[in-house]
DNA sequence: GACAATTTGATTGTGCACAACTTAGTTGCA
DNA sequence: TGCAACTAAGTTGTGCACAATCAAATTGTC
């Protein structure tokens, strides 16, 4: 038998991946976000000043990800660097007013998305439940 | 109460979307595919010669990203691509020898890329029937 | 204290994805 | 027939993602 490419899930995945974008751009559009970047915002209003490295872990991105696109928020003065005093190798990265300022304007995009998503709660969290174990048995095969 | 980036699901996706493309990269490097170029292939060795517009619609892909790409098909020597004689808008693509070749060495690799991912078959049909609810949702919802 | 190994971030190069625009060909209709 | 509307590909520009490589700082070990 031979396979099509509808019987990958892969392709499903990177199709709800890149759908996901889509909805994202619409919504992100108006704060002059882009989807990776307002992950990043997240984590600082989150957790306040972190590292690039913490960034990564959290985000699984890499420097030459993160460095240019940390640059970019930098340029849109949304987001203040400056070499940690302990380790000079390791950069902070925090935000700044205006940074802080855009929590309160960007606090209702994911009940957006969560809508546009259209399930339902629980099955929300199974499809999490799921991924969650397909990511984790993908790294390890992958290394 | 705050969200975190681990409540989002659209997180998991993309994480999941990153970590099959790892996969895929370490299966495929050894054909020089990479995944996307891996669909298409697939695409032309179910369906036979196909135009741009119809590879497009079926891997949900614009010409932006179809042009470049079918270019290094066919600088690889995969692929060939000719005018259509009856619209000569449309261009279709067809495999060479080489690319038709190709389908043997790649037949293993979904069933490598199902084993890396470590779910029960009906798990993955259960996975792939939310994620089509899902696009079919957010592609409503962005348009 | 000196030097090798490691860690952190940045840089370069390649490829995917998409928006906006261009060009060439086709179709519809007055 | 002539021309406007539309369609199919391609092009350009921006941003994400990652591999490979590099430089600088730190740590471990002798």
């Amino acid at each position: 038998m031979k396979l099509s490419v509808d019987d990958l899930v892969c392709f499903d995945v990177h199709a709800a991946s890149r759908a996901l974008d889509a909805v994202y751009r619409g919504v992100l559009g108006e704060l002059g976000l882009t989807y990776p970047q307002y992950l990043v915002m997240m984590t600082l209003w989150e957790r306040g000043p972190v590292t690039v490295k913490e960034l990564g872990l959290a985000l699984r991105l890499d420097s030459g990800t993160l460095s240019p696109l940390l640059k970019r928020l930098e340029a849109a003065g949304l987001v203040r660097r400056e070499r940690s005093a302990a380790d000079e190798r390791s950069v902070l990265v925090g935000l700044t007013p205006e940074g802080e300022a855009m929590e309160e304007r960007a606090c209702d995009v994911p009940a957006h998305i969560f809508r546009a998503a259209g399930l339902e709660p629980a099955e929300v969290l199974e499809l999490q439940r799921t991924l969650r174990r397909v990511v984790a048995s993908l790294d390890a095969s992958s290394r």
